[in-house]
DNA sequence: CGCAAGATTGAAGTACGTCAATTCCAGTGG
DNA sequence: CCACTGGAATTGACGTACTTCAATCTTGCG
């Protein structure tokens, strides 16, 4: 069991709902089946709509999308973002119907599980059961992260901030290995992420270039100095709760 | 069955984690058994601090609490608040340890239930399962409100948002019948909570009152006219998900 | 009564919003 | 290869919302 720790490849953690689990090859065949009807998406492209009562699971294989509603004043703040391996709508039942949209930020590759398919691995695989039950519990001290930062720091810090969950969670998913990664957001996006208005968003990028800590090119994000971009973002990881994910790794490999 | 909803007082709902669920009477004693250890904080005393890794899951009987992390420069952002019948705690072990801490905002009463009591209910009620299970997934949506709040909303509407949000919780937990119920915050908690200065808040407060949609005086909120209120915070309960709530209530009443 | 916490008011500074115009750039078609 | 196009980035000037500092005034409470 423990090999397939090394047998693993990046796909392999793309793929996985629970993100840094690593999956035997029966469950990985069972997440392949189940997520066999997979849907691309053009920028721009509503992935679930406000109201609706999506009877299936999604899982973003590739590309960038955004959770975010729709206000009275055509304002459209972002609320969270989705790369590769994180997956929605696990609690949707429960909630009845979506209180707000998802849409592709880049292209997006997304997989279609419908519900009764997801109950299938549940009874399956514990492995792949313990991947689903974490991936929604994790997604709320994110939120209260992002909750901080808009309200309480300053407009540089909430990009800065930014730019650095960012990088460590495509890395943890394995999408990077060095300082470079994909930010497909433009400035437009990070007002409505950050709660600014695009060219105020502008003015504060560029203060903050003037810094040297990272450059922001053609959707790539290259960070000079992470540790300089923590100190000054007065970043603390500890939220994504990273550690723990990976001791839960070491936990299901040696099972 | 069907009776125990006409059965049910107050004390049971608010004693309820699920909130909205009515209970047996086999099921109530098993709650009520499993929170005896009952606590008292004054107001401002840490419930729960972070970087703890608490064995207890916590449920408030009475008082206000609320979730807040502590900033380098000394600012303590709110992030949201925990009523009787709201529990918190139930992921911490996945979670590893606390990334924020918890404190009574009002005189409260807590019960810490052990981790091994739950996991006792969890396997011998179905409906408390499944109260329990459904309390965290409807902290997600207003945490996603609340952000979008703090961020993209003109600051008089993020306090008439909140002077609509925590009545409508309050009532579905049976702490109030009319408009008037307990809002016991100062304007530095108010700011705190809203990501403004306390002075600002007050004038914000002030011009608010000008309009007569509400009244606050010693810790108590009268709303005079909700629906007014409601119409100024472009308010939408849709997210508090009560419908639902109610849904499955009568769900579980027929079973 | 007297203290401390909180509420209130005022005046002045700064960060961010707002409007508007110009430049850049990737993609498209000739 | 260039010319055209529309979306995005950039820059400037100006207005407003919120901050900041500081002082006074209530209110609850021992």
């Amino acid at each position: 069991m423990v090999g397939d720790a090394t047998r693993m490849g990046v796909d392999a953690l793309v793929w996985t709902p629970g993100r840094f689990t690593v999956l035997s090859e029966g469950d990985e065949r069972l997440l392949m089946g189940a997520a066999s009807d997979v849907r691309a998406f053009e920028r721009r492209r509503d992935i679930i709509e406000e109201g609706e009562r999506p009877d299936d699971v999604h899982l973003v294989i590739e590309g960038w999308a955004a959770r975010y509603k729709l206000l009275p004043n055509g304002d459209q703040p972002i609320m969270a973002f989705l790369i590769p391996g994180d997956i929605c709508g696990l609690h949707v039942t429960l909630l009845d119907q979506m209180d707000h949209s998802i849409e592709a930020i880049s292209p997006c590759q997304v997989a279609f599980i419908p519900r009764d398919v997801i109950s299938n691995i549940l009874g399956r695989s514990e492995r792949l059961t313990r991947a689903l039950w974490w991936s929604p519990p994790l997604d709320e001290p994110i939120l209260r992260e992002w909750l901080v930062t808009v309200g309480h720091r300053r407009v540089d810090r909430r990009l800065a901030h930014l730019f650095c969950e960012m990088p460590l969670r495509s890395k943890a998913v394995g999408l990077t290995d060095d300082d470079s990664f994909e930010l497909p957001l433009t400035q437009d996006e990070f007002g409505d992420t950050t709660g600014l208005f695009t060219v105020h968003t502008h003015r504060m990028m560029n203060d903050l270039r003037g810094q040297g800590l990272f450059t922001h090119r053609s959707g790539r994000l290259i960070v000079h100095d992470l540790d300089g971009l923590m100190a000054f973002a007065e970043f603390d990881p500890n939220y994504l709760h990273q550690a723990s994910k990976r001791a839960r790794l070491a936990q299901v490999g040696s099972t």
